[in-house]
RNA sequence: CGGGGUGUGGCGCAGUGGAAGCGCGCUCGGUUCGGGACCGAGAGGUCGUGGGUUCGAUCCCCACCACCCCGACCA
């Protein structure tokens, strides 16, 4: 492509709405373009990357075994209204109605569609195991969405879906995806963890995350340092304290007037804030009932609200407010476990770090006074927990290693779903023996057009982009800094003897200085830039230099073709010569 | 949905109760030419929308809309 004429409107100031470094290297580089919140069109520049992306997603499904198809984005009501989803997606979901008043939606994932599309025609086990993917536009009305293509109404995503005569099987489905996930994001030239997560609102068993690594990542991740446990801090868990058998003393009230936060309490009693605890009030939404729990936590340490409602079986945990508390008799800043029981109307649990028979100090249900030495079981009892958020220093679960925490951004989803939705929808099959049992699936995500920003997150510098090769726009970038005849021609013929090796170069024949070109060419991020200059020519060379590197190279005119090839493949790209 | 903020030329911003300006970008001419050059001449704006106050509103008042940030929520 020529410079001159391709559509790549680049900007000098950065768009005032911009904050995260891939929404303004976006937008700078003329990648997209916004049209209204999470709503981007994508330039030509922005689609080159999608469509690397996405082929490369496309390529590894395929090798997997899965098949590409393509369903709707609009939706008929009945599919969701068959899973409830109707109703349980509330305004996350964009609704519209037709001419005679038909229900319908845009579609924001598409498992009861696919699941439809397959009960209609698999009817035995003869049919099974089956794998379909699609890469469609998906629709959410996100409460609020940020950052560019991190998190739109509208984005490009893959979806996989995997169907199986037996959980067995599925596991066995799941493995493969694993591994095409794997393959792909190692394409993508990515830096990523796969995490244990929470399966939230799709209703899975086992599901694990892809997350890319990145400051600006909205997940907090941990991962071990020494072996390959990872998780999201939603689930994340470490090793379970050693039990302490030291005698303890009595319970012994203390008055500790005016001091209510654990810091000033650990102070006034002169005791680590280890040796502490503290009560969280939580009002419990379960399926069908609310009720309210008092959480214990060591005091140095705080509760993950998504492990709070998995382990006390909940849809939903929310703080309660000082006024509920005090309807159930909690005199907040001094709560404490001793003399209550787990009731129907007052639930009591404790996470495990103070399962430890060692005595901590606790507020004393009393304005103005805190007990010592509390053994939880001695002198409190409720059910134990594991609800603590997991961090730095952390012992991992599995190896005893210390585990370090990250950001990430989320890539990708594997999930088992099992019978979750085959079994409301009735898609089922026969077996050898004649039984009919419903299809054991699995599902299988990748935010495609999220990734084009993940990867920028990941690679850039202040001057701008630094793609990885296999998703560049172009390759490589040839700039004649000159108008001399010789240099453009030089320059041009660079330029077409790559493009005949099919590696996809850009030529900036722009009538612009020097200055203008290099800055343009590190904004976009292209891998490799060729600098046709004069006096290098004098000598016959020409100059080479990597987006990622400091340093500059002088290659023979001769060799520079063959040079770039090399170091494109070297990149990860199949070069397709042009016959 | 709660809290905060912003809407003025393509982008970034200033500004006044008498009706609009700067920088960048754009066009033309000239000088330049290895890290976003310089000089000169130009083009370009329903001042987010609607209503109100006023002789007169981009400015004051009210309502609405859009967008951004924090939180809730979420992939």
């Amino acid at each position: 492509m020529r410079y001159s004429s391709a559509f790549i409107p680049t900007l000098k100031e950065v768009p005032k709405d911009a904050t995260t470094p891939s929404h303004v290297l976006l937008l700078r580089g003329g990648f997209v373009r916004m049209v209204g919140a999470g709503i981007y069109e994508m330039l030509p520049l922005g689609l080159r990357v999608l469509r690397k992306i996405a082929d490369i997603v496309r390529e590894e499904m395929d090798r997997s075994g899965s098949q590409e198809v393509l369903m709707p984005a609009l939706l008929p009501a009945e599919y969701f209204r068959e899973t409830g989803r109707w109703d349980l997606y509330g305004d996350v979901l964009i609704r519209m109605k037709d001419r005679k008043g038909g229900e319908y939606h845009l579609g924001p994932t598409h498992e009861e569609i696919i699941t439809d599309m397959v009960r209609r025609d698999v009817k035995s086990y003869r049919q099974l195991p089956q794998s379909l993917y699609q890469v469609q536009m998906k629709f959410r009305d996100e409460p609020r969405p940020r950052a560019g293509l991190l998190r739109c109404r509208e984005f490009m995503m893959k979806d996989a879906y995997s169907f199986d005569v037996s959980e067995e099987k599925a596991f066995a489905s799941y493995g493969v995806m694993r591994e095409a996930y794997h393959r792909i994001f190692k394409r993508l030239g990515l830096e990523y963890r796969i995490v244990e997560a929470d399966s939230g609102a799709i209703g899975g068993k086992t599901s694990a995350e892809f997350q890319v690594l990145a400051q600006t990542g909205e997940d907090a991740i941990v991962a071990c340092t020494k072996c390959d446990y990872a998780a999201n801090v939603e689930v994340a868990t470490s090793t379970a304290p050693a039990k302490k058998t030291d005698a303890v003393g009595a319970m012994e009230k203390v008055a500790t007037p005016h001091k209510k936060t654990i810091e000033d309490v650990a102070t006034f009693l002169s005791v680590p804030q280890s040796q502490t605890m503290k009560a969280l009030f939580f009002r419990v939404i379960r399926k069908d009932s609310v009720s309210n729990a008092l959480v214990f936590v060591r005091g140095d340490h705080e509760a993950h609200e998504v492990k709070v409602a998995n382990a006390l079986g909940a849809r939903e945990v929310v703080m309660g407010t000082a006024d509920e508390a005090a309807k159930h008799g909690i005199v907040t800043g001094y709560i404490g476990p001793q003399g209550r029981a787990s009731s129907k109307d007052l639930e009591v649990y404790f996470d495990r770090s103070l399962d430890t028979g060692e005595g901590f100090v606790a507020g004393a249900n009393e304005e103005g006074f805190h007990t010592k030495n509390v053994v939880v079981g001695r002198d409190a009892s409720g059910t134990i927990v594991d609800v603590r958020t997991v961090g730095d220093g952390d012992a991992c679960p599995n190896c005893m290693g210390e585990l370090k925490s990250y950001r990430g951004i989320e890539g990708g989803h594997i999930f088992v779903l099992g019978t979750h939705y085959s079994a409301k929808m009735g898609c089922t099959f026969l077996d050898e023996e004649g039984n009919s049992k419903p299809i054991v699936m699995g599902c299988y995500g990748i935010g495609v057009s999220r990734l084009v920003a993940t990867a920028i997150e990941q690679n850039h510098d202040a001057d701008g982009i630094r793609w990885p090769m296999t998703i560049a726009p172009y390759q490589v970038i040839v700039v004649p800094a000159g108008k001399e005849d010789e240099i453009q021609a030089a320059a041009l013929d660079v330029y077409t003897k790559l493009g005949a090796l099919g590696v996809e170069a850009l030529l900036d024949d722009r009538d612009e200085r020097p200055g203008v070109k290099f800055k343009d060419a590190d904004l976009l991020g292209i891998p490799l830039r060729v600098v046709v200059g004069k006096k290098g020519l004098a000598e016959g060379k020409v100059e080479l230099k990597a987006r990622k590197d400091k340093d500059v190279s002088m290659v023979p005119v001769g060799e520079i073709v063959d040079k770039v090839a090399s170091l494109v493949r070297e990149g990860g790209v199949r070069l397709i010569p042009k016959s």
